[in-house]
DNA sequence: AATGAATGAGGCTTCATTCAT
DNA sequence: CATGAATGAAGCCTCATTCAT
């Protein structure tokens, strides 16, 4: 169900979306969601927690505590772009309909989504650290880095960039010279 | 009434936004509209169309003809920066909610969009011909920074980031850095 | 611009013909019907009094006082049927949508439609004490005869019967049928 | 619900008849129109359909293949007669609100109607084949036959004639008039 | 006399949701 | 768990009408 309700929101956007169009997608009748989500915002909610907590563990467990952090960011970047052009859809969703969530749902995925940028940031005050990422401003660039990766969802797949290797090798290159790890 | 329209849908999405909500904005009746726009996707249409003709012609403005690819390509970004920071709602809008427009009106933005694309690429391939840039792929880049700029919208304002200025600065550095301008 | 509201009333009838189509037919603006008239229901009634204040002097003028009662009815319908045939979509509207009108209204178009109805029922009535008419029931009688040629706006023209002399030849032979004036 | 769509359309027309006037007079919602009938049209047209396919087998019913011609058209007419005055605020709208639907839906419709009058006319074609009946023209002959009967629901109750039973006699005899089969 | 913009009311219909089954 | 019918609220939009111009 939440699977049909991705492609649904993916597709018109949540407001456009209809509980019908979602229970159709299943053959199943508008009133069958309510034994499963009390409502269509909690419907919403669901995916987007699932989908940020799956981004979460993504970039956690390719993370490379013990490595450097040359080595570490180009792990990150490539499965976090993977993952963004495997999941665009659901990627779509939990980016761009945050709005409708209710208060207290949208501060739970504020929190992951700060916990996921702060596994980036770690890693790019290290390389500082180490001396060997020349960054303007932590900050800033961790913000790019996540940007770029964020936004994927927007345009993928699109011209020769409509594979998710193809992407991540680009990006990982990219996100080098972000830090200023490229001479 | 774009102005109100703009606001309210980036505020709450297209389909989560009502005639009833954009007309109080302006203390008119929900039929005012009607004079002026043919129906609700109309008015997006001529709010995404406007905007999208005004980003292109900002871009096309910051290029600089005679100068080198380096100072060109600095002067567009930081220009198209500054014009998604100031107009980060409207370009929330234009950006996020294409997809309710009908297929001739997606058409037409999306010819405006190739148009702005262009300008950007034509000046990494004349930095590339120069031998000023080093990219692995033009393609690739292009699409990096033009995802960089528009997915401005999304996050702007942020943290340090919540000032037109201080942002075209980052965003004129890291660009050069992705362009591999900067040793 | 009463002759644009009868053809849109004819058409659609007077509840789903819209201002804005009468004054479509006239390349005026919806309000410019106005100055002319109050309201919608105000253009009905001046259509409907017109209309059924014609038909009342049709059917006089065509009466005969001086001949005998077959040659005056045989006269009255022709003209009837003629003005029926000829006027058929000002006819529909007159007869079918009185009960858009308001009771003052109503109530004036009633008198005129018993003025008409007497007209026939008097040279009935004539025709039965000269003997020359045979009839069960001079109410039912007229009643028939009435009713045949009202209808005629719901069909025609249809079949064979396209031209008000072909038809009213055919009614003229039918109402002396009808009042047992044939042998 | 037929049912009460079949009286507000006859008291007020198809087009100034409101979805809330019908539900108002089932004590429902507006809404609870749209699990029976996908709209206002759809329901005008199963009142339509209904209608005339009941009174075309009212018509055939009456009929009575093995009688001579008069006994035949003297069955139908007065059970059409009787059908039309019971039913005349039903026939009344599906006479008369034929227009307000869609063109397939129309079509169907006068299908019915055809073959309404087709019984009719065999009646008249073998009534003058016997010589019992003389007619100037069986087609306009039946025109006024048919157009007798469905001119009822325009007028009844009237004067005299507010039963079913009266009319069907009047009517009766007034068909064999029309036709020539009195002397 | 005619218009374009505006409006309050309400048009038809769809919405998310409920509830008896 | 799933449904079909129902609903209150509201969706977009159109209506007849007004009014300043």
């Amino acid at each position: 169900m939440r699977e049909a309700a991705i492609e649904a929101f993916a597709e018109n956007g949540y407001g456009s979306t209809t509980t019908r169009q979602i229970a159709a997608r299943l053959g199943m009748s508008p009133a069958a969601m309510y034994p499963h989500y009390r409502s269509k915002e909690e419907l919403l909610y669901a995916i987007a927690y699932e989908g940020h907590d799956l981004a979460l563990r993504v970039v956690r467990d390719a993370d490379l505590p013990d490595a450097d952090p040359i080595a570490r960011l180009i792990s990150i970047i490539r499965r976090f772009v993977e993952w963004q052009a495997q999941n665009h859809r659901r990627a779509r969703v939990i980016q761009y309909e945050l709005t409708a969530l209710e208060p207290d749902h949208y501060r739970a995925i504020t929190g992951l989504r700060r916990d996921t940028t702060k596994v980036v940031r770690d890693v790019v005050d290290l390389g500082i650290e180490s001396g060997q990422f020349t960054v303007p401003d932590a900050e800033g660039v961790t913000l790019a880095l996540m940007s770029l990766c964020v936004d994927i969802c927007r345009w993928y797949p699109s011209g020769r960039y409509n594979e998710p290797d193809t992407l991540s090798t680009l990006y990982a290159d990219l996100s080098l010279r972000l830090v200023g790890a490229v001479h």
